[in-house]
DNA sequence: GATGAATGAGGATTCATTCAT
DNA sequence: CATGAATGAATCCTCATTCAT
């Protein structure tokens, strides 16, 4: 059933050389091109190297998709993570603490998308959303607005169930969301906003992270 | 009261044709190019552009400086902020408590560069630090560490004063700059983070985080 | 009979459009720069020219070569006669005269060379030489340095023979290519030796300088 | 009276840096120019390393000559030799015989004109003739022409006098050009024409090509 | 006059896109 | 379908020329 060639899953391995499987094209595309936007952005990456990265020849591009946009659409429709529905699902059954809840979401999102290529995209809509608004609003309501729900959910619970304070939820749940972009950002971009020479664990960050924010929000502290 | 736009053009009347401003020139390019890589990235913006938008012909731009890339690093060099004398100094000389001086030291990085176009900078090594590792290296070196160093200072100073628990420090200052990030990236990506429709208020995000953070290496914390 | 020019393009009618010859057009590309840098000289000759001067597009030439300047090397590679290995067979050969061959020699390199659009490379040598000092150190050896010492072959084996005097070699060589040069520019440059309207045999040129040298050599002289 | 300041008189020695010679500007310009027009082509110099040469700035040279096609046209114009009255009458004078004479001339021609870097001219019309006809035409019959006839009155004068055969007079003439044209290009270009690292002894090649000449012509030779 | 900042037409080069094979 | 040669619009950059000072 190759009808759908943008949404194939993500490549299974290192795709044999000149092997003509067909239907993997489309995503074999799609890999090479998220590694090349994500890497020297959009109007940097020639469309050659996409193909060559994928082996297959510059014309072969453009049978799948149209244009050099389309393909950049496609590569963000393509890596934006259907998880959403899967997370809330988790959310309702999750037992345990605030702080533990959101550790654990901070976590699996980690493990689940931020380590992955997919994450990229995030980059991607930093660097080049001005210059593509279209796609920018599609990645605004696809992905910000359910994940900052999401996150918003985690930190009312906490408060139901009185474990956090009341306090402004979209600013913590910015907070929150800006320890997973700095997590990207890091991965992304050579590190460019981590000190000198150092390598950044994402588990010992995120819990670091999660630790603190727990913290803050828990009602028994004082300052 | 950060609503100043601090790089309106001077905009004297209609500019007389062929004016000379040897003085001038530099300044006003560099600001336009600044503008204009933030907001597009550096390969899709246009030398034209840069030149129609500090109101020189496109020639006038290769009188200054001699190729776009040369352009790109005086622009990154130029924003690089010299401030970190200045807020070393202020570090000595603060009377409060570590909460106090960490929301202190953020407000005034906000309304000192985070609230100017210098700002941009940050995104655009996000951005296109890749595609120039030297001056990336550069950043590194001129605002990244000493960035992170007064950050790790500041909480330091918290931990000494037997405000703050001795935590994972690094970490910690990561915290923070994820913080600062999250506004860079409000600020020149199109809200790219941000919940759908939502503006976000620098100061009183600024004042939540700190409150978070502060709290959150509270060694008074029960949780 | 040297009238009939060697480089007619082949002129299969109206080529097709987009036709695709990968093993024609370097050498169709090649013909087409060496005429113009010719005429023009490498400053001012338009690669948009040469292209439109071997039926492509702009694009193309830069298919075949990277730059500008690679093309001209490439000209010059290509033009340069690979014949000394011949012509010193043919020298061990010959039987005759010192002045018979002295003649034969310039003859049968006016036919081979001089006549042919390859001479041009003489005339770019002396033009842009001083511009590509390491184009021309190639030339140097490869035509220049083997030339001299075939035409120093010849004359020595005239004096070997009892039938030149045994002067000055090196300048008895460069008067003898002097007088090729001087066909090769008038061939090249308008006629810009030449007197006013007038047309030069240069069968009836060389038959005359040989003379003129074999005599000027002899040993049979009183003066 | 600098009323024509096309044809001041050559460089009387290197002009004092910034001294005001306003008199002295034109003629400073055209050295400047004839040395790099020679040196780099027509279109590879550029109007404000003329400037520089001359000491002056970029828009001082467009005080004096219009545009760059004029300031060829002029260093054309003011370096052509008006000699050729002087010639004419030392000829009638000339007491020797046909080869005293034909030695002569060319190492007078050489010590006067081909030495100095009025011979660069005759670089200049070989490389750029083409692309500029006009004054082609000009050089042609200011000094092409007039050099020619002079050639062919010495050499008749020796058909006259007995002391040469009766040959073909132009291709005779062509010969005796070639070798002058060979010491200009020899000094112009690199020394593209000579034997590598090989110097070239302007008199010597001089005596010996007029020699090989006057045997060549001579009744008295039989080969 | 002299200067050199400013201009903008022109040319080299790149690369998304097309299309004959 | 796949290829990759060919195209030409778009962009960087140069430099002859202009002109305000």
């Amino acid at each position: 059933m190759p009808t759908t060639p943008l949404f194939c899953p993500p490549d299974t391995g290192p795709a044999p050389k000149r092997a003509r499987r067909k239907e993997a094209r489309p995503g074999e595309l799609l890999v090479a091109a998220l590694d090349l936007f994500v890497e020297k952005g959009f109007a940097a990456t020639r469309m050659e190297e996409v193909a060559a990265r994928a082996g297959v020849s510059k014309g072969t591009v453009f049978l799948y998709f149209s244009s050099k946009e389309e393909l950049f659409k496609a590569v963000v429709r393509h890596n934006i993570s259907g998880r959403f529905p899967q997370w809330n699902a988790e959310f309702e059954s999750f037992r345990g603490s605030g702080a533990e809840m959101l550790r654990y979401c901070m976590q699996s999102w980690w493990d689940g998308v931020g380590a992955t290529q997919a994450s990229g995209i995030s980059k991607l809509m930093v660097s080049e959303g001005r210059n593509f608004p279209e796609i920018a609003a599609f990645y605004q309501s696809e992905v910000v607005a359910p994940g900052h729900q999401l996150i918003r959910r985690v930190l009312q619970r906490g408060i139901d169930r009185g474990e956090f304070r009341a306090i402004d939820l979209d600013q913590a749940v910015y907070g929150v969301i800006a320890s997973m972009m700095f997590l990207i950002l890091s991965k992304h971009s050579m590190g460019m906003c981590l000190k000198e020479d150092m390598n950044l664990d994402p588990h010992a960050y995120i819990a670091c992270q999660a630790d603190i924010f727990a913290r803050g929000l828990s009602r028994e502290v004082s300052v």
